[in-house]
DNA sequence: CAGTGAGCGAGCTTCCGCTTGACTT
């Protein structure tokens, strides 16, 4: 590291993003360069308020970490687990005489690059250095040819990252106002969750349709001999299966005829379809059992298929779903360690694009396995199908200029499997197409109308239909065939048989089967196709798609039945919620909007603020050229005038959001379905039953529900009360925790004058669910006991539970008791010598404080440090605070002490100071702002607008700020 | 989602995208 510098040979340092590139991309470079990785982002927006610098605590954003109010600058803080690196880089940096920031060309690259140069502050030359493959020849290139950063890519990055947090953090406070806390909403998350919420919304509405159809085996009736001889020699097959597609004319209906809603669709071209049922299919078949059949037609068409395009990220994932089954986390898991261990290339990427060595690699391979008549005569190339592709690595394939067979690794288990799937995938995209034969066959019949008795014929003019495919050159799918979502669909490479056939043949039935069919509902998404889905809907990123599925696993939106993605009733009601209320920030087009909008960001015909103002305070009379179609979309429509509503307005007033409403949905007969804070019920005139976690949504029929309410869940029969009137008890599970009550007979007003309540009581801490008897119970239920009466005043004490433990009461006097065992066994004297004592105000009064910190500062009160129901904090006898995370009583020191009191009055008293400062901040801007303008005389230079404009109110910012901002612009120096 | 007799300092949750370990099971 401190190795001496030669005089001419200057030291490099090289920054990537990733440890394993580092490594590689050194030996390319040799002596003279240190590669080190940064290992990904290095800074970011605080997480939360023990992040947020302690310059901008108190104010009303920090808790967002962009001042909203001053041209959305963000904060930025280098993230505690890269502090390490950082300062790694830094001491590296101090001895080179050249920084390169390689790390990826995309957006996110670009602003990572953008960070280090703030961070690093190096006073070398930098130089931003970019290759889209790691061999020698490209990094040499790269190197040799460096650019500048381009600034406006930062920009758009910048823009990103700050729409998600203000979507994030603004949104997901609703949720835990309106359904419960924790939940969270996003614009990758939440879109998804949707998906899968529609999805099931489909699959309730669906009604299936039921249709039959006939299928039928024919062989040729005058070549018995023939055929058998053929079957022997291992040819074409004897006979074959054709499916009953038309009759008198007239389509027999299939699945795709019918709609959703279980009806035949209207026809397409004119001829009706026919709907056949059980009745009619048995009858025909019957009547076409000793019918003549003859081949009608015999239509053969070429085949030909193209291997797939190298795997991405997601078709990887979709392909370890299907062939391995793995999950999109084991896959990505799987595949980094491959990566680092050197077996693939790097494996979160949106390109199908492989290199010039990675071809020939390829190629070589390919006729090397399977012989040159499987190489075309031209590599093949592979256009991205990924709209918001940015392309910064190659395809996912096996690494090096010559690819190891699976065998050669020495890989196993999983890791075997999945190279072995890269190697293929890749091999086989450098093959030739598969080409055949596909073949259709008519075979018609004339039911026997005299054959059935009575019975009446749908028809009597048959047609069946096959197909069948024979493989001449199987090209690529000699190394690798896709595998299929469904499992009933027909793989590419199956090859299926007919016989010989010509027009005219005679043919016998050999059997007739009349089969049944329904309709099936769309099936649930799973990991990989919920995925691909994304994707098509330019949503998420390589690097997210794994971890997309866990945010919506992990908050409750969606469970796992196998492999299929389940949505939880939860999942309805926050997405209920943000359709109604939020409704353009769940569009499926939203991410896509803000990617052309981002764009346009990157290519100067927009800009970041306005754009990011539009979006969060609404429509302005902000002149609307530069506005993008994503912060137009989250304007939520005339609010007054031609004012369009932004994000804020909509999280502000939160009147309109019925919270209750949000989360009921109708069951039908009565019942509604509600998600509480501790899960879904159903509940009907006031009788409410637990409805399990896992029950998947479309499964919640009337009568499961009524099942539901007819033995509410969590009841443990403990037995009859043996006094009258020999109520059932039972012990439940309570929102205050376990507890057991008597079950009233069915009729027992609930409400209204007579209404009779049972009795209950919770358990004492010794007992437990499971364990607790009726003897517990009765004992419980015995309460509130009559200890005695007050002899001075004739009122009578009762002993009793209550949510602050047991205590004795008075009327409206009280006093605790230690115990619970307490309220069964205690005197009436020592009741007595209890409320002789005064009552005991505040449990913590008496409690001294575990620590003395002096005088503080602003008050001039002694500052000491207790502990509460929250844990311990300071105070001042005046403004209490809570340690934070960070503190702790032991290790706090009085000048910190200080501080949090100081933050907290600066919090919640402070309204008006808050309020008066702001707006001289916004005056002082606005000052600011103008007067270069005049200054400059550079006034008509305002051709120059808005970018000088936006420059000085971004520097006026930075001033205020700690953490530094962009660089500016080189032309601003001379207009300014 | 039961029903209740005081009175006490809340703070934190959450986003999307880049990257790996350092942890524990």
């Amino acid at each position: 590291m401190s190795t001496s510098r030669t005089a001419n040979a200057g030291r490099r340092l090289v920054i990537v993003e990733s440890p394993a590139k580092a490594k590689t991309i050194k030996g390319y470079l040799g002596p003279g360069y240190v590669v080190e990785a940064s290992v990904g982002h290095i800074r970011d927006l605080p997480n939360g308020a023990a992040e947020v610098p302690a310059a901008y605590k108190g104010q009303p954003w920090a808790r967002l970490g962009v001042n909203v109010d001053a041209d959305f600058e963000p904060v930025y803080v280098v993230n505690s687990d890269k502090r390490a690196q950082v300062a790694k880089l830094k001491s590296l940096l101090a001895d080179a005489d050249e920084l390169y920031l390689a790390t990826d060309e995309d957006r996110e690259g670009e602003a990572i690059a953008w960070h280090l140069q703030q961070v690093l502050k190096p006073k070398v030359p930098v130089r931003r250095m970019v290759f889209h493959e790691i061999t020698k020849d490209a990094i040499q290139q790269a190197v040799a040819n460096p650019r500048d950063l381009n600034q406006r890519l930062v920009d758009a990055q910048e823009t990103r990252r700050i729409l998600d947090r203000l979507y994030g953090y603004e949104v997901s406070p609703v949720l835990w106002k309106k359904v419960m806390p924790r939940l969270s909403a996003g614009r990758v998350q939440s879109v998804a969750t949707r998906l899968v919420v529609e999805r099931e919304r489909e699959r309730i509405a669906f009604v299936p349709a039921h249709y039959w159809d006939i299928s039928g085996t024919f062989a040729q009736a005058a070549q018995a001999a023939a055929r058998a001889a053929q079957a022997a020699s291992g040819g074409d097959p004897a006979d074959f299966t054709a499916r009953l597609t038309a009759l008198d004319g007239r389509r027999v209906a299939t699945g795709r005829d019918f709609g959703s809603d279980g009806v035949l669709r209207s026809v397409r071209g004119g001829a009706p379809v026919l709907q056949l049922d059980e009745t009619g299919a048995r009858a025909l078949a019957e009547a076409l059992r000793v019918a003549p059949f003859q081949v009608r037609s015999v239509e053969s068409k070429p085949y030909k298929r193209s291997p797939y395009a190298p795997f991405r990220t997601t078709t990887l994932q979709q392909e370890a779903s299907r062939k391995l089954g793995f999950g999109a986390k084991r896959t990505m898991q799987v595949a980094q360690k491959l990566y680092e261990n050197g077996f693939i290339t790097y494996m979160r990427t949106d390109s199908t694009t492989l290199s010039e060595t990675a071809v020939a690699a390829a190629r070589a391979q390919v006729t090397q396995l399977y012989g040159a008549e499987y190489l075309p005569d031209a590599p093949r190339t592979y256009a991205s199908k990924v709209k918001n592709a940015q392309e910064a690595h190659e395809a996912i394939r096996p690494s090096g200029d010559r690819f190891r067979t699976p065998a050669e690794t020495g890989l196993t288990g999983d890791d075997f499997r999945l190279y072995e799937l890269i190697w293929k995938r890749t091999v086989a995209s450098q093959m030739k197409d598969a080409v055949g034969q596909s073949v259709t066959v008519k075979v018609s019949g004339t039911a026997q109308a005299g054959a059935v008795d009575g019975a009446e014929l749908p028809g009597r003019e048959a047609e069946f239909s096959a197909t069948g495919k024979i493989i001449t050159f199987h090209g690529f799918m000699k190394a690798y065939v896709e595998g299929a979502d469904d499992p009933d669909a027909e793989l590419d490479d199956r090859e299926r048989r007919l016989p010989p056939l010509a027009e005219g043949d005679a043919l016998t039935a050999v059997e007739l089967r009349p089969e049944g069919h329904s309709t099936k509902p769309p099936a649930r998404y799973t990991e990989a196709s919920l995925v691909k889905e994304l994707e098509e809907r330019e949503i998420g990123r390589p690097s997210t798609y794994a971890s997309i599925i866990g945010t919506i696993l992990d908050r409750g939106y969606v469970f796992k039945k196998g492999t299929a993605l389940v949505p939880s009733f939860l999942a309805f009601a926050v997405v209920g919620l943000l359709e109604q209320h939020f409704g353009r920030l769940v569009d499926y087009d939203f991410t896509a909007k803000m990617e052309d909008d981002l764009d346009r960001i990157a290519r100067g015909e927009a800009e970041s603020v306005p754009w990011l103002r539009r979006f969060y305070f609404g429509e302005t009379a902000e002149p609307s050229g530069d506005l993008g179609e994503a912060a137009r979309a989250a304007s939520t429509g005339g609010v007054d005038g031609d004012h369009l509503g932004g994000l804020k307005d909509l999280v502000t007033d939160l009147g309109a959001i019925d919270a209750r409403e949000v989360s009921s949905f109708p069951v039908g007969d009565g019942i509604v379905l509600r998600v509480g804070r501790y899960g879904p019920y159903v509940e009907r005139d006031g009788v409410r039953a637990d409805v399990p976690d896992d029950l998947p949504p479309d499964e919640l029929s009337v009568e499961l529900a009524e099942q539901f309410l007819a033995k509410p869940t969590g009841d443990r029969e403990l037995g009859t009360d043996p006094n009258p009137p020999h109520h059932t008890i039972v012990a439940k599970d309570g929102r205050y925790g376990p507890y057991v009550t008597e079950v009233l007979p069915e009729g027992t007003p609930k409400t209204g004058k007579n209404a009779v309540k049972p009795r209950t009581a919770s358990l004492l801490k010794s007992m437990s669910l499971d364990t607790v008897t009726l003897e517990d119970a009765l004992r419980l239920l015995s309460l509130p006991r009559v200890v005695g009466v007050d002899p001075a005043s004739g009122e009578e004490i009762t002993a009793q539970n209550g949510k602050f433990g047991p205590y004795l009461k008075k009327g409206t006097d009280s006093r605790s008791l230690e115990s619970e065992e307490q309220m069964f066994t205690v005197t009436l004297e020592e009741a007595l010598a209890l409320y002789a004592q005064p009552k005991q105000r505040g449990r913590r009064a008496a409690a001294p404080p575990l620590k003395e910190l002096g005088e503080d500062p602003v008050s001039g009160r002694p500052v000491v440090v207790k502990d509460g129901r929250f844990g311990p904090y300071v105070t001042d006898g005046e403004t209490n605070a809570t340690l934070r995370q960070a503190d702790s009583v032991e290790e706090i020191t009085a000048e910190r002490a200080y501080e949090l009191l100081a933050e907290k009055r600066a919090k919640a008293p402070a309204k008006k100071t808050t309020k008066s400062a702001a707006k001289k901040t916004t005056t002082a801007k606005k000052a600011t702002k103008k007067a270069p303008a005049k200054k400059t005389a550079a006034a008509k230079t305002t051709a120059a607008k808005t970018t000088a404009k936006k420059t000085a109110a971004k520097k006026t910012a930075t001033a205020k700020t700690a953490a530094p901002r962009k660089p500016e612009p080189e032309s601003e120096e001379g207009s300014g």
